[in-house]
RNA sequence: GGAGGGAUACCCAAGCGGCCAAAGGGGGCAGACUGUAAAUCUGUUGGCACCGCCUUCGAAGGUUCGAAUCCUUCUCCCUCCA
């Protein structure tokens, strides 16, 4: 009997520690789930959500990939929307306070993250709290009660907390407050395993803590890497611009996986696919060996990415266009079409118009840049003669057909 | 409460009376190349029917033939002392 436990505890840490980053402490994880497969409890997985930042990316589905895992092996998820805690915002430095979302606000937000989030997560073993419900009775005593938890010298372990204080730059009072709330959050849930990006293996061992503290089992920590964006160097963020939103087109999708660094590839597939790691190691020694092409398999990539978020059909049909407009340079079919009036038109407004340059100035840019075709033929003069039927092109992949009246 | 430093284009950052639509870097865009919207190299990066004009250097005034640069007031940020 506890043989057989043995033996699925070894194959559960097997798949759980694809990827990760850090398990703290890693001995307690196997305990934690050969107490769960004794007890047929599933572990309570924890989750903390922004609430100001609806717009998930493939960065944010590292960390979902993960609980996805879970719950295939049967553990459940508990997302947290930190409405109350995203009135102070992660801290980062530039952080106010900020204005606390209205009810509205967060309900349309969390529609929002339901809808994206279970592209990835499995409904049925997901629950989904807002932690207003437990922080906002919370008074003055219960505050410092908790605040009386930790100390400063602790606090400044953090690394973000501990460069600022030794650059002398300010700390918000309220910015210590923000991982005790996010720790609460594991006591009030009493989470079993909390997941996070690497940057916040500091909030998370404080939940830990604070677990210890009132005389809960203290949960384990498990960090993923963070993600690179398209630009492979920052992290993928919405600000920074280099993300693959879960809800882009498939051409888009596509597009941006083949705009990685080759350096990437690998890191995506395990990050962000659910293709085996023995797959993935054949695909990272071809390219090694001269094998195979990096091309092809970031294709691969694309495809398994675009298989998740829509399916197997669109991401051939994503792909046949991307061969099409970038390998042969071919006009691809379904172009959006414009009607014009006249014969003769001035380039770099009419491409303003059409939002494919940014203003007349950029258009004259582009054109003297050789970036302008008219069905194929590259432009160097600003005002044309169209006809009908025409292709005017700009860069590798903005087109539009004219169509005269 | 006192003393000082700063605010420049998408971001970082030079410039400190004319040669400044403003160096340099990053990012973006484009071209070449290619096995890819990789890498690399090159160009470009305020607007305007554009060899000229208009608007931009925290805000408002002022000095000057001429200001991002000098003066005044204001707003915001930071540092040190208390």
């Amino acid at each position: 009997m506890s043989k057989n436990v043995d033996i699925k505890v070894k194959e559960q840490m097997q798949l759980i520690r694809r990827g990760v980053a850090e398990i703290i402490p890693e001995e307690e994880l196997q305990q934690k789930l050969g107490q769960s497969i004794k007890e047929k409890r599933p572990l309570r997985v924890k989750l903390g959500l922004d609430p100001t930042a609806p717009d998930i990316h493939l960065g944010h589905t590292v960390v979902l990939n993960k609980l996805r895992q879970f719950q295939d092996l049967g553990h459940e998820v508990h997302l947290i929307i930190g409405d109350f805690t995203g009135r102070i915002g992660d801290p980062s430095g530039k952080s106010e306070t900020r204005k606390q979302l209205s009810e509205e606000e967060v309900e349309a937000n969390a529609a929002t993250y339901k809808e994206q989030i279970f592209k990835v997560l499995d409904p049925e073993k997901t629950i989904i709290h807002f932690n207003s419900e437990w922080l906002m009775p919370l008074n003055l005593v219960d505050v410092l009660n908790l605040a009386g938890k930790y100390t400063v010298a602790r606090m400044l372990e953090r690394d973000d907390f501990d460069k600022r204080y030794k650059e002398g730059l300010p700390i918000g009072i309220h910015e210590f407050m923000y991982p005790l709330m996010q720790g609460y959050d594991s006591v009030a849930l009493k989470a079993d395993v909390e997941l996070g990006g690497t940057d916040q293996k500091f909030n998370l061992l404080v939940g830990r803590n604070l677990q210890k503290e009132y005389g809960l089992q203290p949960q384990l920590a498990l960090t993923m890497p963070i993600l690179e964006g398209t630009d492979g160097v920052q992290k993928m963020s919405k600000s920074l611009g280099n993300y693959i939103g879960v809800n882009e087109d498939a051409y888009e999708m596509f597009g941006k996986t083949m705009s990685i660094t080759d350096e990437l590839i690998i890191r995506y597939f395990e990050l962000v696919t659910r293709v085996e790691q023995a797959e993935i190691d054949k695909m990272e020694k071809g390219m090694q060996t001269g094998a195979l092409n990096p091309r092809d398999v970031k294709m691969r990539l694309a495809r398994e990415i675009i298989t998740i978020y829509h399916n197997e059909k669109e991401a051939l049909k994503a792909q046949e266009r991307f061969l099409l407009v970038f390998s042969q340079r071919d006009i691809p079919e379904d172009i959006p079409e414009v009607v014009v009036n006249e014969k003769e038109i001035w380039l770099p407004k009419f491409l303003q118009e059409q939002g494919m340059v940014d203003s007349t100035s950029d258009g004259r840019r582009m054109i003297k840049q050789g970036a302008v075709k008219l069905n194929g033929e590259k432009c160097k003069d600003e005002n044309v003669v169209v006809e009908d039927e025409m292709v005017i092109q700009v860069g590798k992949r903005k087109f539009v057909k004219l169509l005269l009246k």
